[in-house]
DNA sequence: TTGTAGGCGTTATCAG
DNA sequence: CTGATAACGCCTACAA
């Protein structure tokens, strides 16, 4: 035997599978009563609609997606909320689909407005290097938020983001202000469009205008353990690295909180002190940064206020209204306790000194 | 003009739908040249078939699905890995649902098995606490994992898990043998079936084996704000008013180790210091857990494992083979830098003088 | 090797 | 108010 249908509930209920369609639905035009028995059949039979057919008769959803890539990126959370509570007041459903790393989020988004029948969609996070030739084959309206995009570029579809390598240039500008000179990065890959790349490119900005220039040295990419870049291994692991380089830096700016909290971990392994020997930064503002201790420095994205934007940005085009825009929103340095001011040259030798037999033990 | 169908393409290639359906799902006996004809002529139009139809279609999908609840819980990541691999290997395809805090799970997964004709499913995390009668209109196998179960109960589904009372008991044992006779807990819902009651009940059996008895003014239950209760800021929380309370302990066991970290930061605000004045002990074993300063003792869960056991019991039931079971797996507890020695009675009298003034401050 | 036709479960239209 | 019936887009016998 098959699932159970609508047919069956018909027959079981004497009547037409369009009266039971309609006691389903919240129709109008059904008797109460019938409706009251319908629905004492379903609930005893334990029907329950095939949601394939649904979406296959349907023409209009009212419906919107959010594609999430990166599950284990805390700082969605919020936006998706906040973007889930919008939708709703405008009369929208909303659908979350989380994209594999492995997966093409354009890929998934192009079935999912097919099976769906949306009328809109988010990208939340992911590269932003897609295929222009699949990216117009969406027919409905969609907004990349979160994503970056190379600064001062137009892009034909819309944009709410921080401005990458703005922020980054003010969080490098922090820690020269603060005296450091000999300071590495742990980034993304560098060499692909990625905010690791435009993170990269404001880090290396701000060291040339203070005349300073950025080391290969002290420039480290983590390399792809399995398919996510984004964990604290990984930022432990460059760390380590680094340190295990004798090569002398009194701060690292990490590209990514989760990586700067890698970071803190193999610097007090390597026993050292932090921010007195190392000044460590990351990048994002998710919550366990402010939890960690020390707290740690960073740079953090204005969630509520990005997931309004994309909201918005999107309905407006959705309804006509608009016209794909990129928005760039302003971020906040938060000072905390893995920074502070660089220590002098004789102590950071020093330290030097004090770790290496423990680097190299 | 709606999306494109199969049929357009059917028409643009001047060949029947049959035809093209041969090709898109690599079917045998298709002309190779009409196939490679076809195939242009559908990555041109951008053609992508709807799934909707192909699931009404099908009545046998080969496939299986993953129902995660509590997108927050890094633990799950390694687990997830492990059982779509496994689940490949056999053959079929899996498919991953997160489930929302507010939505039900059952639900959930009645829907889904009509939609996408599934054969078997996994529960992740959630509750224990089902409606049964829903429970048993699912048609297909299914099995509980990482969801804990009331202890010796003996239920007719399967389930995959931690022995959660147990563990418990085995880490508070640990800890009274520090010396610690005054020992907090952070815990979600003790009332409500839960790992939250399991692990306070285990936690409970440890003392009073011990001649021991839970105070209840050191045991302190999350209030869930939001529909998430297991935050860093609800540890946080909780273990603030611990020590606002004035209440002498010397250790706290948090029944997650995202509550620890929360808990420790709050030790750590109250100018103590750990394990000296405090030890902090969580549960899950968790990635961050290792890299927080300190790092944090807790009950490593055996991810890998537990998911190669879920996935062997589901397909021994779709295969007919096996009846549902209860797999209790053991964890290990791994002392970490997080816990120590209790400290004596005078000293801790003196620890509680110097947080007053922060914590009333 | 290829085309035609029927049906998957639901909703919407249009008569009763 | 209610009940047939025709789509929705695809797959798969079955026929050619």
């Amino acid at each position: 035997m098959g699932e159970t249908t609508i047919r069956d509930i018909a027959r079981l209920c004497g009547v037409g599978v369009s009266t039971v369609s309609r006691a389903i639905n919240n129709h109008p035009d059904i008797n109460p009563t019938t409706r009251r028995k319908i629905m004492e059949v379903i609930a005893e039979t334990g029907f329950v609609p095939n949601n394939s057919a649904i979406n296959l008769k349907k023409s209009d959803a009212r419906s919107i997606a959010l594609l999430i890539k990166g599950i284990t990126n805390q700082f969605f959370n919020r936006m998706i909320q906040v973007m889930e509570d919008r939708a709703q007041k405008l009369g929208y459903t909303t659908i979350l689909r989380h994209v594999e790393a492995r997966e093409d989020e354009v890929q998934v988004a192009l079935q999912l407005v097919k099976e769906k029948r949306l009328r809109g969609l988010v990208f939340l996070g992911g590269n932003f290097t897609h295929d222009e030739v699949m990216l117009r084959q969406l027919k409905v309206p969609f907004v990349f938020s979160t994503v970056g995009m190379p600064q001062g570029e137009q892009t034909w579809y819309a944009n709410v983001a921080v401005d990458d390598r703005l922020e980054s240039e003010k969080l490098i500008d922090y820690l020269i202000g603060q005296g450091h000179r000999r300071i590495a990065i742990i980034t993304d890959a560098v060499s692909v469009p990625s905010v690791g790349q435009l993170r990269y490119q404001g880090y290396s900005d701000a060291l040339r205008r203070h005349g300073l220039t950025a080391d290969p040295k002290l420039v480290r990419e983590v390399v792809p353990n399995g398919n996510e870049h984004y964990t604290i291994e990984n930022g432990y692991e460059e760390a380590r690295k680094l340190l295990a380089s004798d090569e002398p830096f009194t701060a690292v700016f990490c590209i990514a909180d989760i990586f700067a909290i890698g970071a803190c971990r193999a610097i007090l392994d390597a026993g050292l002190r932090i921010p007195e020997d190392i000044s460590v930064t990351g990048y994002d503002g998710i919550a366990i940064g402010n939890f960690y201790a020390p707290r740690i420095t960073t740079i953090v994205q204005p969630a509520e206020e990005m997931a309004e934007e994309t909201i918005r940005l999107l309905f407006d085009m959705i309804g006509k209204k608009g016209k794909p825009e990129t928005i760039l929103m302003p971020a906040e340095l938060a000072v905390r306790e893995s920074s502070g001011p660089a220590k002098s040259n004789a102590s950071q030798q020093a330290a030097g000194d004090v770790a290496s037999p423990l680097l190299h033990g």
